[in-house]
DNA sequence: GATGAATGAGGGTTCATTCAT
DNA sequence: TATGAATGAACCCTCATTCAT
């Protein structure tokens, strides 16, 4: 698709509201910072789409801006090349996740009640958003990408690993969880998260995979206290 | 690694064996066969080397052409095009793994030697191979090759699971396994492995992962009897 | 030849004009416009040297740029492909010859005269000019471009037989034409000009052949009067 | 279509013989000799085929190989390179032809009737036949060719020029032409023929073109005596 | 800042030619 | 002689990056 009013609309309208902002001397930095900001996002939202779909070296920097609506140039405004555009994108998308799923480690709250929450939260701030993406292309490409791999461990994977293991701890003081393998293997409790993902962008069309029902059976199994039901 | 013993081993093995067949009359078939086999061989190597070193799309034919000691037009003698190599790469590799799994899941063992064993033969005849990188490579490059992501499932996936159910069914019905969801859920047995060859190639430098202890726990947890140890 | 004037040409003459522009506000498209004319025709003046010189198939488009002044990739901005490439050379340069020939057809003279004016036309606005270049890649490269033998037909051959037949009727009814054969096989007429179109790339080295005279007596044949001068 | 009997053929049968012929010392070069001016003949008509199909820059030699049922290798046997077969080529076929017509040149009939019988020999010999080919290619790959047009030209052009202005002569003295422009411009002879070649190639398809009835009402109109009929 | 035309290095693919068998 | 696998130079085309406007 040309799009071609999108064309117009960039044409004029910036550049009357940009004249009338010069003119009051209001400082236009406001104006161009909140703009600026949003091209930014644009072309993240667009890069993410785009390097979703063909994967970092085949996707072309020509349709993140179409998609983006900027011209080519633009995104060498805001990054440096396309590589840096791939790793902010997938800084930008994680670093707030990561936040959220440390703090929630910290209730104070039954492991099996723990457990659902985060089955919720994953599903809905994760599965079923745009960071599904990010965590795939991180999985796929990270090979790839030495420094991001290494960003995405220390931020992320080893930080939530360092929480798992806090709470298997507590839990297993509690008397909520036997296996104290999973202190040593913490890798074990996000496993099917990881297999959704993964199972989402390959097999999902010849075999849907129901994440929720997936993460619950999972976590029936690992806190399964023993007793007969 | 160019493996410079590759091109001595093709030039001095075949000649010996060639003289004999020209005086044998058999034809100059049987050593071409064997030399054409061992070329594409050769390629097919030198291709999973370079796919998993950079991915399907930024890999180049050169370089693959390099490795495997050959002209970059012989490539194009065994196989179509670039993806044509990739797909038959993944094939080759992957069809006679299937068979001995399967085969596996039909001894009439415990299930708790039964998966001991598993993980014995996925160490050694997967993980510690280059199977390895071609799982990983399905996993990483499936999703832009819906034909070989379609083959996969067909011929791994699908059977692997049936497999597992099997396997399930029958533990449950002996008593030796308590976790029905299992028969709705079979991915998470294989779940640990998929993890194992995900954090191999992502971080491993950070923070080594034993898979064969990692495969372990999560049986122990699996099969667990639930009786106070 | 590179034609180095080219370059400075288009350098320098739209800079000139451009501060005009942008001093108008009228846009930069005024500019960029001619300037993207300009360098179209560049590259299909260059390619019409190529392909006369090499043939479809051997033409370089490497060349095609270099002889162009501009970037192998250039080409692509305003070209699909080679093949586009050649194919639209044959129509630009093609579409405005035919109108030009159908209207001489109208003019309601002598035809002995009208055939002095037609020779002169050809020689000076063919012959004489790149357009000998377009039409015998047309008769040389034709049979393998099934389309742009289609064109050629619909556009000149038909148009252009059709005006003949048209004029020799009217000549035959006026008595200035004896041979009404040339109804059925209006082909006759023009073909001294294509022998000399012919001649002139492969022999005109060993033995140069007049155009002109040529198609005058063609001419003084067809319209000979039987009188004995 | 791969001809796998073909195939058998040539491995077999020629083994057998050649065996005995080497056998009985009858002097093998006989049989060899006719089997080499065969494959020689193969490759030149499949080559014929194949360039007058692609042109001589896009045929290939591979396919050139398989239609002649040789191996590519062997092309090289018979012919220094890809040129070289395209010059043997046009050399072969127009040699015969040329003397032919020159002889009959000497034929001491009216020239009428001398001009129907060349229409027939025209029509049968060449253009029913792959010299017609010949002849096209010549017309759209001579440029290219340089020596190859000298040799057309020595060998052909100059020759029936020659030949035609002796008719032409004898048919003024005779008083059986009246049009002794046909001296200085003999081309205008065979115009037709031309036109016919290059139409068959390129616009029968839209509109059939008989050539012997082409020929018939040029060479009406040249031999025109004025007399009303 | 924003644009998008222009660049040119790079890579997939083809094919004439060679040569071991 | 004949074969056809192997070679590698050459060429079309793409696309990340630059830069004049």
């Amino acid at each position: 698709m040309p799009r071609p009013s999108n064309r117009t609309a960039r044409r004029t309208s910036p550049k009357a509201s940009s004249d009338a902002a010069r003119a009051a001397q209001r400082g236009p930095s406001r104006v161009r910072a909140t703009r600026a900001a949003e091209r930014r996002d644009a072309i993240l939202a667009a890069a993410l789409d785009e390097f979703s779909a063909r994967g970092f070296a085949a996707a072309r920097l020509d349709d993140v801006a179409r998609r983006a609506n900027v011209a080519k140039g633009t995104i060498y405004l805001y990054f440096a090349d396309k590589e840096a555009l791939f790793q902010e994108l997938i800084r930008a998308e994680l670093s707030p996740v990561v936040g959220v799923l440390i703090q929630a480690a910290h209730a104070d709250i039954p492991i099996r009640q723990f457990a659902d929450r985060v089955v919720e939260v994953f599903v809905r701030e994760v599965f079923e958003t745009r960071r599904k993406d990010v965590i795939r292309l991180v999985l796929t490409e990270g090979a790839r990408f030495p420094k991001l791999a290494e960003f995405y461990y220390q931020e992320v994977i080893s930080r939530v690993l360092a929480a798992i293991r806090a709470l298997v701890q507590r839990a297993i003081e509690r008397g909520e969880l036997r296996h104290d393998a999973l202190l040593k293997y913490p890798q074990l409790i996000p496993a099917p998260a990881l297999v959704a993902i993964m199972w989402n962008g390959l097999f999902d069309r010849f075999e849907p995979l129901d994440v929720r029902a997936l993460m619950r059976a999972h976590f029936n199994i690992l806190f399964d206290d023993g007793s007969t039901t």
